[in-house]
DNA sequence: GACGTGACGGTTGAC
DNA sequence: TCGTCAACCGTCACG
């Protein structure tokens, strides 16, 4: 079981396979990007695949989202129950209706559009087993409430599954531990360091530790494949190497006297206000992680807070 | 060398 | 409870 998780790329990256990139990589992927960095580079600095890197990237550009998909589950299914009420309905008022007329009818009567209208066997399927006694009570009796229906859709945005220590926790999916929410804003937890590697100007630095809690369960440090005699502890993993994240956690995030976050800005060499800059691609991908996780956090509970105020 | 793409082995979650 | 299925994932190799 503790041989399970972390497998090390040719760029010696650590993922996981079949598990999506923690979001602040594919973030920080998006981010390198938008910045003009080309994307080959960005493979080479963050040790992800220059496939993946590319995937992320053309997903973005198509959908604005650097979110992944809905991993699991299966299609919606298209007899719910008020199809099936329907059909029911069809057949009362003409118990020798065929399938197919109830098909088309379906469709006339807008209940279904031709994506989701059951195929004739289904709809023959419903007739045999849920109308097949027209007499017996129906579990969708139009008296009765309908059995709940999935909160969620069917592509719902995929909840990242790695436990974050600094989450409440309890529930499996009930807080997306991939950025930081407080009450009113998203932070982004990262000190920006003024040394000028790509990494370092661009503060790849701890985003496992920080924004995704710990990255992939339980440890980083206990993944068995991130082999220490195969990866010297110096090296960078998925362009944070272990100093700096250790350093990361030495310096926390700066922050105003007021205690509002500021972001360093290597452009400009400046700070500047985390949450009053100018809206961008990257802070509306930071609004939409922060949407979704509103919705998904029951009402903000389980807010944290990982930012620790620098102290003077 | 950079990049798009598909095969591959893997995980996930609804049914 | 468990197996199946179809969605997704990132890596890798190829062109």
């Amino acid at each position: 079981l503790e041989q399970t998780y972390g497998e090390v790329n040719q760029l010696g990256g650590v993922f996981v396979n079949g598990r999506p990139l923690p979001n602040a990589i594919r973030l920080r992927i998006v981010e390198l990007a938008q910045l003009g960095i080309r994307p080959c580079d960005i493979s080479r600095q963050l040790r992800v695949s220059h496939g993946c890197v590319s995937k992320i990237l053309a997903r973005y550009n198509e959908t604005g989202s650097i979110l992944p998909g809905a991993i699991g589950g299966s299609k919606p299914r298209v007899t719910t129950p008020n199809v099936v009420k329907h059909i029911r309905d069809y057949k009362q008022g003409d118990p020798g209706i065929f399938a197919w007329e109830i098909r088309d009818r379906l469709l006339a009567d807008g209940v279904c559009d031709k994506y989701n209208v059951p195929s004739v066997s289904s709809i023959s399927r419903i007739l045999r087993n849920k109308i097949g006694n027209l007499s017996q009570p129906s579990p969708y009796d139009s008296t009765k409430q309908p059995p709940p229906q999935p909160t969620l859709p069917y592509n719902h945005i995929y909840q990242y599954p790695y436990p974050n220590p600094m989450a409440s926790s309890g529930t499996k999916m009930g807080h997306h531990p991939g950025v930081p929410v407080t009450a009113g804003h998203v932070s982004i937890p990262r000190s920006w360091p003024s040394a000028h590697s790509v990494s370092n100007i661009l503060g790849i630095r701890a985003f496992m530790e920080q924004t995704e809690g710990s990255a992939y369960p339980p440890k980083m440090e206990d993944w068995p494949s991130v082999n220490r005699t195969a990866f010297h502890p110096a090296q960078a993993v998925n362009g944070i190497d272990k100093a700096a994240m250790e350093a990361d956690i030495k310096y926390p995030q700066v922050t105003s006297s007021t205690g509002d976050f500021l972001r360093f800005c290597c452009r400009c060499n400046s700070t500047f206000p985390l949450f009053s800059a100018p809206a961008s691609p990257i802070s509306r991908v930071v609004k939409e992680i922060e949407s979704k996780r509103s919705l998904e956090s029951n009402g903000g509970r389980g807010l944290i807070s990982v930012s620790t105020p620098v102290t003077p």
